[in-house]
RNA sequence: GGGCGCUUAGCUCAGUUGGUUCAGAGCACCUCGUUUACACCGAGGGGGUCGGGGGUUCGAAUCCCUCAGCGCCCACCA
């Protein structure tokens, strides 16, 4: 049967994929051995798979496969996330494309909608896992708004509520006007951007004189209700106890005084918006002032705005200026860069506002948490940089807004019995309020028709915190076996965008509800950018489409290119040609494949010489890789152990084993050599077998004769062997002496079919690996003396030992001697160097002695090659 | 504004406690080579004042100071 001499990944990835889960391999159930897991950060259920996707759970497969092979019960709990603000505002979008408006619809209406949504796309993120090779143990897989997973979140929420943790505040919060719902901090990201500042001028009541304010928003003036000022400025000091009108209204404020002013910024005088700036709110609170919210859920003025109703609050703004200007009240206008918060998900303006929310207090959460990652390292955060981040971030933690203005998530379990700020108690269902409502009422008479329950949904991060335990229903059933078994997890990959949003808040979620960390080691990827170093976006139009990727290089061509150049905690500058190496990489691994498959065995024959020098090599090579390799997962530095088996399968066991080994064409090889070749092949499969699950998968079945059930993804990882050093450097020295022989041919114009001879200035039982030389240099005969006087050639060092081939054509005497005498000088002078540092007696004083040992041994190398070179000359 | 980190070959990065794995790897590049597994290949080669300056030391890519450039996180002086 003639083999392509192309790997096709198309026709095998699917087929592997398939056996492997026919056969249950990726299935785990709690059982005598270690367990290894991993959870999956679970994408937006209706996402769809990007780079960065990729990155990590090529990595987490990597991770597991290998921990797979090493005989653990590796576990990994795949799912998808519900993603509230995401998805909702995704199904509005596609609403509203239907002529629907959300507003129009019942909140009931409104999720049919978003589950259907949900069930057309939901998972296909999941499916295009499976196309990477991730072996994920799919009966496991979790969705956030399954009913256990939303039963544990209610479930926790009153636990917190019950210990005074979660409470309703009225706070300033980031409004999101475009999504219409608030927003934690973490989801509001800042921009520099240019702005303006008006200085607008205010009539200062019975008094001719008007105070000029700086603002970056005359929009707010609308909701003004003071003007600041500093109490020890003074050139204000004559105002105190004034009012003054705000410009556009009729309005009278008064004018306050407050340190908080900064006398130096703008003007020296601040306006008062307590319903639209944090520290106005404070101010206001302070100074017991009114409070006027001037805008709608959507931005818009509302009817506080007299004249300036409905307009949005960016038109408003310009109106405004304009308004103020045509009446002389806009003094100047300066060009002013200053940070503004943006939506992280919808990208809108953020509007801080007031308003009734709840929140969960997180200094007692915290406190375990920075102990267990920052003192005790029960936690490793990989790579270390990111821990001064999390201690940062960890020792000025702020409470955490957990309620949404929106529908698609889970409603807080909150029902109101009463009108009162208190007149509500939280349950896990109504029923159970009931009951609750009633003791705490004392009203014996109320019914469920008496109760409402809260109108706002959780942030989605209050149910992903809890990931890691409730994917094994610990919540719901602390002592289960699942959660016993596989609790605490190994490992967590995901990228550093996240750190806050989950890695954070799993942590404190994990100390919090099981006592006990939810993983061991925290691995955050870079991010993926483009090779121009720009973060990957839809906008930039920059981002490769992952399965096109996989459909042009192959699944396992696309993983070993992510590999290749992804350290931990780096970014990774994405390119084709890096899938394109990867892919290269497979054909290399094909082709040799082939080679080995192609060569008839003959039973009777003796293995050669060559062969066995080879193999003893190759096999002590292995295992030193082997041993690298390990050591380099074991510090979860994955692409430095790709790397080492890159080259270990391409340089070492097909550029040199295989050529060493390789029969003359045509000729059969023997039966020992072949089995040996074989063994070895199939050791580096299985090395390669995490970064390349569906080629090796192939491949392995190819040359083992094992039963079809068996799979290389359920073999062993290889054990690493003690080897011999001494082997691996003596077939290095081979390996410099056939480089220093091919670079002689190169210069003297001999081709690589015309045997030569070759004198070595060494002793021959001292010398390994003379097959080696005698075939990949093309050698007839190697001689261990120096060569005869007379003899014409050339001659060559390598380390220690002096090379000599003789050569037919003569050499041009002049040219060789001019050479000869500029390396003598050179090294005459190397010499002078070395002895003056021996010397130096400050030097002998305070270097160790390995030190001068090695400056000694240069020393003496030097005078060697000085004796060897006037030798050479003199005979010419 | 505060904190953290980075700067080594054309590109992406290694470089552990200062001293033989110290100037490295992969890719790219240049030269030569195809009846002989693979041109998605082979053999060979060039290429770096280790961001600049200063210091400590017998010895610095590595430690200290300083300057410059870049990146990240945190922080609502309107």
């Amino acid at each position: 049967m003639e083999i392509p001499s192309k790997f096709d990944a198309r026709g095998i990835e699917s087929k592997w994929y398939a056996f492997w889960q026919k056969n249950k391999f990726f299935k785990s159930t709690p059982d005598e051995r270690e367990p290894y897991t991993i959870v999956i950060p679970p994408p937006n259920v209706t996402g769809v798979l990007h780079m960065g996707h990729m990155l990590n759970n090529s990595l987490q497969d990597i991770i597991l496969r290998r921990a797979r092979m090493r005989g653990y019960n590796a576990c990994w709990v795949p799912g998808t996330d519900h993603a509230s603000i995401a998805t909702e505002a995704k199904v509005v979008a596609k609403l509203k494309s239907e002529g629907i408006n959300k507003s129009d619809l019942t909140r009931e209406e409104f999720l049919i909608h978003a589950w259907d949504w949900t069930d057309e796309f939901g998972g296909v993120i999941l499916e295009q896992l499976k196309k990477l090779g991730c072996s994920c143990d799919w009966d496991r897989t979790k969705f956030t708004l399954d009913p256990e997973m939303t039963e544990s979140v209610l479930q926790v929420f009153e636990k917190l509520h019950d210990d005074g943790l979660i409470y309703k505040g009225f706070r300033m919060v980031n409004w999101d006007p475009e999504a219409q719902t608030t927003l934690s901090d973490e989801e509001v990201i800042f921009e520099e951007k240019n702005g303006n500042l008006y200085y607008i001028a205010y009539q200062v009541m019975d008094s001719e004189e008007k105070i000029i304010i700086a603002t970056t928003r005359p929009e707010t003036l609308l909701g003004d209700t003071a003007v600041c000022i500093h109490p020890e400025d003074e050139r204000y000091l004559h105002l105190k106890g004034k009012k003054v009108c705000v410009p556009l209204t009729d309005r009278l404020i008064p004018i306050i005084e407050d340190d908080y002013v900064a006398m130096d910024f703008g003007t020296g005088c601040l306006k008062v918006t307590p319903a639209h700036d944090q520290n106005d709110k404070l101010l206001g609170e302070k100074h017991q002032l009114d409070i006027i919210d001037i805008f709608n859920p959507d931005g818009t003025i509302n009817e506080n705005g007299g004249i300036y109703q409905d307009l949005d609050r960016f038109k408003a703004r310009e109106i405004i200026a304009k308004d103020l200007e045509t009446q002389g009240l806009l003094i100047k206008k300066e060009s002013h860069r200053h940070n503004i918060g943006i939506s992280e998900r919808t990208k809108a303006v953020i509007e801080p506002r007031l308003s009734d929310q709840w929140f969960l207090k997180m200094e007692e959460l915290a406190r375990p948490a920075i102990d267990g990652v920052l003192n005790s390292d029960d936690i490793e955060l990989l790579p270390e940089k990111f821990k001064n981040t999390y201690r940062h971030w960890m020792e000025n933690i702020r409470d955490w807004n957990i309620s949404r203005q929106l529908w698609w998530g889970q409603r807080i379990p909150a029902y109101y019995y009463g009108n009162g700020k208190e007149d509500y108690v939280v349950a896990l269902d109504e029923f159970k309020a009931l009951g609750k409502a009633k003791l705490k009422s004392g009203n014996d008479n109320l019914t469920i028709d008496n109760l409402r329950q809260d109108e706002d949904v959780l942030d989605t991060w209050f149910s992903s915190w809890l990931w890691p335990i409730s994917v094994f229903d610990g919540i719901r059933y602390p002592k289960n076996k699942e959660i016993q078994y596989y609790y605490p997890t190994q490992d967590l990959v995901t990228g550093p965008d996240i750190l806050f949003f989950w890695v954070a808040r799993m942590i404190m979620s994990g100390y919090a509800f099981r006592e006990e960390k939810p993983f061991s080691k925290v691995y955050l990827t870079g991010l993926v950018r483009d090779k121009k170093g720009r973060k990957m976006s839809k906008q930039l139009g920059n981002s490769p489409d992952a399965l096109k990727l996989i459909e042009n290089f192959g699944a396992d061509a696309v993983r070993v290119g992510l590999m290749l150049s992804s350290a931990a905690g780096n970014d990774l500058l994405f390119d084709e040609s890096l899938c394109q190496q990867g892919k290269n990489f497979t054909n290399k691994i094909w082709n040799a494949y082939r080679l080995i498959v192609s060569w008839e065995i003959k039973e009777d024959l003796k293995a050669p010489e060559v062969a066995r020098e080879a193999l003893e090599w190759y096999e002590n090579n292995f295992e030193k890789t082997l041993a690298w390799v390990d050591e380099n997962f074991e510090k979860y530095r994955i692409s430095d152990a790709l790397m080492s088996i890159y080259k270990l399968v391409w340089e070492d066991f097909c550029s040199w084993l295989l050529e060493l080994i390789k029969p003359e064409y045509g000729q059969p090889i023997d039966r020992q050599t072949y089995s040996k070749v074989i063994v070895l092949f199939e050791k580096n499969l299985r090395i390669l077998h995490p970064f390349m699950p569906f080629l090796t998968e192939e491949l392995w079945h190819f040359i083992t004769d094992r039963k079809p059930e068996h799979a290389l993804t359920v073999s062993s990882w290889p054990e690493a062997q003690d080897f011999n050093e001494k082997c691996i450097y003596n077939f290095e020295l081979a390996q410099k002496i056939i480089a220093g022989i091919r670079n002689f041919r190169k210069q003297k114009n001999i081709s690589h079919k015309e045997k030569i001879s070759l004198y070595i200035n060494a002793d021959k039982s001292s010398f390994n690996f003379k097959s080696t030389i005698l075939k990949l240099g093309g050698v007839s005969e190697m001689n261990f003396s120096s060569p005869p006087k007379g003899l014409i050639g050339g001659n060559f060092r390598i380390t220690n030992l002096e090379l000599f081939i003789p050569t037919n054509t003569a050499e041009n005497p002049e040219e060789e001697k001019k050479k000869l005498t500029l390396e003598l000088n050179y090294t005459k002078g190397f010499l002078s160097s070395v002895e003056k540092k021996l010397s130096n007696k400050q030097f002998v004083a305070n270097a160790p002695d390995k030190v001068i040992d090695l400056e000694r041994k240069k020393a003496s190398d030097a005078r060697e090659k000085i004796l060897l070179l006037e030798k050479n000359l003199e005979s010419l």
